[in-house]
DNA sequence: CTGAAAGCGCTTACAG
DNA sequence: CTGAAAGCGCTTACAG
């Protein structure tokens, strides 16, 4: 089991490590015909560069980092990690880095982690999820100097890239369907409100109504549980000027929504539209299935990682932008009930 | 932004860097005294051992590694793997050890994946798991000599760690349960036949139905996605002496079978009882809520990373036994129907 | 108990 | 184009 150095190479090629090194990496310093031999030879004995003697001279981890601070539960039954995951994974392992994943229950331990990972160089970067509007994360990661991609708008001076979506646009989408069905009382049951995406989302829905002149918006915030999609559903349906349609902000909530609704004897979709947010699996799981705001969520995590990956590299932050969610159409949503 | 070393640590304090070494790993060779010294400089200094040095010399790469061999689709909306991730980092953050994660399609990427970060030496060892009947990783394993715990039945010669859970006993009470309301006709849909677990499902399931002298067990395999479990399930009630209980491999499948019996008119749990495989947040998102085999998988992925660490640290592998599987009765299981 | 030194496996200026 | 050497930041025998 004993490893293949690249002395043992250079030894057999009669060359020094450093050619072998070059040679390698395909930098100058070599001939062509050497540094052929060289990679033979390497290519026959099974070379693998030593990770650690990499980074240790390299001064690179060749990983990126990304932590998940929420609570076991929701994420497991929240279909967008998974996704997420595999897109950024999509791209770094092309790129042979390694994704260094861990999962925390609140900021102040990512921050921790952040900082444990860099003091020690675990990572060359990071991706930072689940962006609040004043997000702990981010005074840290400025000051550590980490470098690291937002999935989430842009924020502060640029020196953090980002990778988004124009939600603001979706939710208006989904307001203008909604109002062409003929619906005037719209209801939105959002997410954590903490959350900047929430904020953005949240406004747009204000403004959208505004502007149809549907009257004052009903907004219900949530932690985005089942369990609170499921009471501010019923709160909402409980009041005699109920919504004859709903907004969420996530696939969980609509689920839970579709049996409040049964149990309270309102049929959807003939008294009760159902928006779902994310157009995740779940959506087609359920009966009727979920009209939902679809977007490529691997696609996300593959222009994130992209992303990083260049700043790693050194070139400047990015900010890239999504295609807009697009509203696909099932069976949760019809026209308004008469009167 | 220069990094602190136990160089600097060594000449504030006035000792060898060798001294520092063993006064920051709390081994013999420095008085009681010049260690308190070292540690107090160190943590005035915000010392972080660097994690290449580390692993250069001491020959270990303090993470561990888990590859995902699924399509992204079936990952995401299978609340399994978050809830275990999060589990074995519950275990491998306390021990310092990170967690590299790679979702590959099939067990052939997974082979290389192996193969690279053992030569990279960019793990210390690996969690396997949906373990295949023919598992191509496990040769792999055993030639590379990584160490690897089995998230699933102890195999081969105890060479590998192992954490399962008694999945025939699990079947055992849930057929028990069903015959015990009055249920004769009992089928079973399976997830993927290559998996080890399925197998030993299938059968625990045929004994049972043999032994309570049932007839002929009827078993449909499926490759776990909601599509197959629908289609199984419409087949299954598209026969004249059809079941009147169905045990589903996973949650997933079980919430597209009350589709299908909605759609089909037959009612549940009135003429059908569906008992669903694990017993995620989905089982109670829908209605009627599953029945379900409920389980933690948290502790699951905890006692994996356990054993994983104990024997990167050079102690012998274990086999450790999950608590077995117990039935969580919802609303979609009832007496069988009359006649 | 302590110090000086070699070594882990690479990369990278620096001379030839 | 090529070689010899220093250095990355630790750990660990090996002498004193």
């Amino acid at each position: 089991m004993k490893r293949v150095t690249i002395g043992e190479i250079a030894e057999r090629a009669g060359v020094s490590t450093g050619a072998v090194s070059y040679a390698l990496n395909g930098r100058p310093g070599v001939s062509e015909e050497t540094r052929r031999r060289i990679l033979e030879i390497a290519d026959r004995l099974g070379w693998r560069p030593s990770l650690a003697a990499r980074s240790l001279s390299g001064s690179r981890a060749h990983s990126v980092g990304l932590v998940l601070a929420r609570p076991a539960d929701t994420l497991g039954v929240e279909p967008f990690f998974m996704r997420f995951i595999s897109g950024l994974e999509r791209e770094l392992s092309g790129q042979r880095t390694g994704l260094l994943l861990q999962v925390v229950a609140d900021h102040a331990a990512a921050v921790e982690a952040i900082r444990l990972w860099w003091a020690e160089r675990r990572v060359d970067g990071l991706v930072l999820t689940d962006l609040y509007a004043q997000d702990a994360r981010l005074p840290v990661v400025a000051e550590l100097g980490v470098p690291a991609v937002l999935a989430g708008r842009p924020r502060g001076d640029g020196a953090l890239g980002a990778v988004w979506a124009d939600d603001a646009a979706a939710v208006d989408s989904s307001v203008d369907y909604l109002v062409a069905l003929g619906h005037r009382r719209i209801a939105r049951v959002a997410g954590l409100p903490a959350l900047d995406h929430t904020q953005v989302r949240v406004a747009a829905f204000r403004a959208a109504v505004l502007r149809h002149g549907l009257g004052e918006p009903r907004v219900v915030e949530t932690d985005y549980t089942p369990e609170e999609g499921a009471r501010a559903t019923r709160a909402l349906l409980s009041r005699p000027d109920r919504p004859t349609a709903i907004l969420y902000d996530n696939d969980v909530m609509a689920v839970a929504a579709l049996n409040v609704a049964q149990e309270m004897g309102v049929a959807v979709p003939g008294e009760l539209s159902v928006l779902a947010g994310d157009d995740s699996q779940l959506c087609v799981l359920v009966r009727p299935a979920l009209t939902a705001l679809s977007w490529d969520i691997q696609a996300y995590g593959l222009h994130t990682a992209r992303v990083l990956l260049e700043m790693v590299d050194g070139r400047p932050a990015r900010s890239h932008q999504e295609r807009t969610p697009v509203l696909t159409v099932r069976g949760s949503t019809a026209a308004a009930p008469a009167g």
